[in-house]
DNA sequence: TTTTAATATGAAATCGATTTCATAAATCAA
DNA sequence: TTGATTTATGAAATCGATTTCATATTAAAA
């Protein structure tokens, strides 16, 4: 366990001074090339390694980006992460990442720690049953950014990275409804949640956009998982009039869902059509292929991090700062699931 | 923006030293349990909070652990960071995370940014052409422990977490032939990786100790990923023999080749019996569904950053050390895809 | 040639906690 | 009662880089 060489050891070999050295190592345009050339050449023959903490310490900035999400194994989530990685990557930055688990008092606990952690900026996609944002107050009072993005707060005054859930939901149901559905289901999570209320929203403009009466028992709220498909299927079996037409909030629930009805005898799209949400991998592969929405993860990480990464210079006091919403394009996938006529 | 409190505050503010609120705050038992309270109330009271980069500086220590994986967006690997932050959050650390992108260049620039961040440990799974792991060196060089999950290094003297692949590929292969399969295809990764060089190893090894001759033209190496199914399965149909079993390394490119499979009229799993490799969530809603290992990611995560966290402690310097390679149990799920007689 | 400006460097203070060493006060044993 | 021990506290050094302020040198302008 030899020693580390800090930039006073550099400094004694050459006959500099430690600050010549740090001013170096750090590119300063008032040191002479040649002496820099040489410290380069010291450092690195040294084995030289900057400590961040003593650096850290004395310029007030970490490098480190927090990022808290609701859940780590999400396909959604973790294509996500896949683009702010990257962006933050190239910018030089970290990312310490932790998850929510859907828990608002777990989503303060991380806030806590990233705050105490004195992170640069904070990316945030809140927990199911978050309420209000004040656990953020922290970071905006002490001038450190907070963006969220997917799940936003509405009234927060952050910046929130998002698509039009309104918009895509009723894309989606119209498109349901020129199928020739006329009883459709809408099946989506809390709508504490902007997404899964802004939905709920463009399902009921499209319902009505086309004079259809809006029934609240076509509406069910679940946790979108897995497992929850069969159970909404069997609710839906269940039913005294069966559906025509089934809008899920996501996509591998709607495939749960959708085996569910088959093995019941249901015919898919000819009995009930079927649309999903997200564009996962599993909407090209179960049968009949799933119409679903394509949610742009990879790119809603890397824009919510640049973005980010833009408010931290000190060159953005300016009018980046009034930013308040960035909405990103979705686009309905149409697949065998809800295709009653081959006409477009 | 209001100045941040430090313990000099504190100590002002009490007529206490410094060192008496340090010790204090971290609950050093020669304070006085007054003294101790009366710190606490005010720390509590003036809103401080501590700055871990003072304390890294002094102490040597982070807090922080850094995890290499190859993909971020990958449902397996999501769910072992997933185990790995529930772990890491109770204990107390925070995760710095990067993917390599399956580009050893990559890894290598990610080990030296985890490096210079001074993470107490590292969890890696390798980059696909990793050929070796000197660039983990300098991290055991100065005592920092490193631990590989999944895809380890078989020669490095670091812990590794995995499962046992030779024998989840011999049982696979060895539940095709039961079912009647002579001319099985085994579909895998680029044998540098551990995981599939092993798996490889099963599959001989079945097939050996089943009197069928191992045939080279029926091992297709491939990038497992969605679209690598469809070409494999073309690949599968332009075959002279159509063969009558195949194990796929990975669920989502099993359930492409199927899917392809299908189209193509060939019948699941009469015509051929299919076995995947990870029980991921498509498993089950494709159809027929997909026979296959399950991999438990989550558990996986869980153990390696257990194990790496007690390698930490400084009374680990003993007979923890020693364990080399710790692995998991897996387990073959039989479904229909590969279901001949309905006998077991 | 003098004055001014630009260039290059260094001394010392600083960031905020931890830690070593010393010591005062209280408790105990002899 | 005295010396030994325990308990509680503080002064000052330390971790390693950055930054402010000062200054020496060189180049450019007057």
């Amino acid at each position: 366990m030899n020693k580390e060489i800090t930039i006073y050891d550099i400094a004694k070999d050459l006959g500099v001074s430690p600050t010549t050295v740090s001013r170096a190592l750090n590119d300063h345009p008032a040191v002479n090339v040649k002496t820099k050339q040489k410290i380069f050449d010291a450092a690195k023959q040294m084995g030289y390694r900057s400590n961040v903490f003593a650096s850290n310490l004395r310029s007030k900035k970490t490098n480190n980006i927090g990022i808290i999400v609701p859940r780590l194994n999400s396909s959604f989530q973790s294509s996500v992460l896949a683009g702010m990685e990257k962006v933050a990557n190239d910018a030089g930055f970290n990312l310490i990442i932790s998850q929510s688990l859907e828990s608002s008092e777990k989503e303060k606990a991380n806030a806590r720690t990233m705050f105490n952690s004195r992170v640069d900026g904070l990316l945030v996609s809140l927990a199911s049953n978050t309420e209000n944002v004040e656990h953020f107050n922290a970071f905006l009072d002490k001038g450190t950014p907070v963006l969220f993005f997917d799940r936003v707060a509405s009234n927060s005054g952050c910046t929130g990275v998002v698509i039009d859930n309104t918009q895509a939901a009723y894309n989606a149901t119209k498109h349901l409804i020129e199928q020739g559905c006329k009883n459709i289901i809408h099946v989506l999570g809390n709508t504490k949640i902007n997404v899964y209320a802004d939905r709920l929203k463009g399902y009921k403009y499209a319902l009505m956009d086309h004079e259809i009466p809006f029934n609240s028992k076509n509406v069910i709220y679940s946790d979108l998982n897995e497992e929850a498909g069969e159970d909404i299927a069997n609710k839906i079996i269940n039913k005294k009039t069966l559906p025509d037409g089934l809008f899920v909030s996501n996509d591998a629930c709607a495939a749960s869902c959708i085996q569910t009805l088959k093995q019941a005898g249901i015919r898919i799209p000819e009995d009930i059509a079927v649309v999903g949400f997200n564009n996962d991998i599993i909407s090209r592969l179960i049968e009949p292929n799933l119409t679903t929405t394509h949610y742009p993860g990879y790119e809603m990480g890397e824009v919510a991090m640049k973005n980010l990464i833009n408010h931290l210079g000190d060159n953005s006091k300016g009018v980046l700062q009034n930013t308040n919403t960035i909405t990103l394009r979705s686009e309905l996938i149409v697949r065998s699931s809800s295709l009653r006529q081959k006409t477009t």
